[in-house]
DNA sequence: GCTTATAGTTAGTATACTCTAACTCTCATT
DNA sequence: AATGAGAGTTAGAGTATACTAACTATAAGC
């Protein structure tokens, strides 16, 4: 992955957003991530020039297929990585925090390990 | 754990070269990170400042005792979270580079718990 | 003794990210 | 119409980190 760190987290957000909202707007990522808005509003602008947003008019913000695209994938890491640690007998708050860390920076390899060693666990 | 993972990182290194070499020299961590010995300078410059290090006229790099904690916890940190993804089926390599950007951002919580499931595979 | 290689330092640059402060725009209520 | 709340933007600052370029100092070889 490359050091998208910072954008990546945005993506995810919108995406964990718009499953809880109807429209997402540049003030529920601040209030969601505990940044201010002007940090956000120019997120907002990196991620339109990116195209991997879209704003309208009265300012939601959707995810564009490539957006949605990373969205989802760091969206299944941090659901895998913390699902691991909680089995290891990590609380779900702690295994949320560690999960946002490293779910930018794992490795393909290791993730897909992490997951199959997780299903292999279900059966 | 704070911000440091620039710092830790450095640490980290000279406790690994230590091992290695009878001494080490700023030159020889910026080879071993892929640094730039002015990058290196700074960096131990910082290092010096903190008392984590110690520096000899002949440029003779020693940790201090509160250096050397914060090597050794990161090490073990590093070992423990390789093993874990090793034991998953992960390369050598990938484990060992995804545990050097891991082992700074891994809560106490969660590497007590890796450490723990560790063990227990031991018995 | 002079040249070259090796090691370290410093100053200034660049990038990524967030912050504060000040401004605009729109809408609602008085 | 005027005030004030809510949302968004911009300019400028600050921190962390590494970089390039230019410099110093020391040691080795000719």
């Amino acid at each position: 992955m490359a050091h998208n760190e910072s954008a990546e987290n945005y993506l995810e957000t919108i995406l964990m957003l718009s499953h809880k909202r109807p429209v997402v707007r540049s003030v529920d990522i601040a209030n969601e991530l505990g940044f201010k808005k002007s940090s956000v509003s120019i997120a907002m602008k990196n991620l339109r020039e990116k195209n991997h947003i879209t704003v309208t008019e009265e300012g939601f913000i959707y995810l564009t297929e490539a957006g949605r695209e990373i969205a989802e994938m760091v969206y299944e890491r941090h659901e895998v990585i913390s699902e691991c640690l909680v089995r290891l007998g990590v609380s779900k708050d702690i295994a949320d925090e560690d999960a946002c860390r490293i779910e930018h920076i794992l490795s393909d390899e290791s993730f897909d390990a992490i997951k199959k060693a997780l299903k292999a666990l279900d059966k």
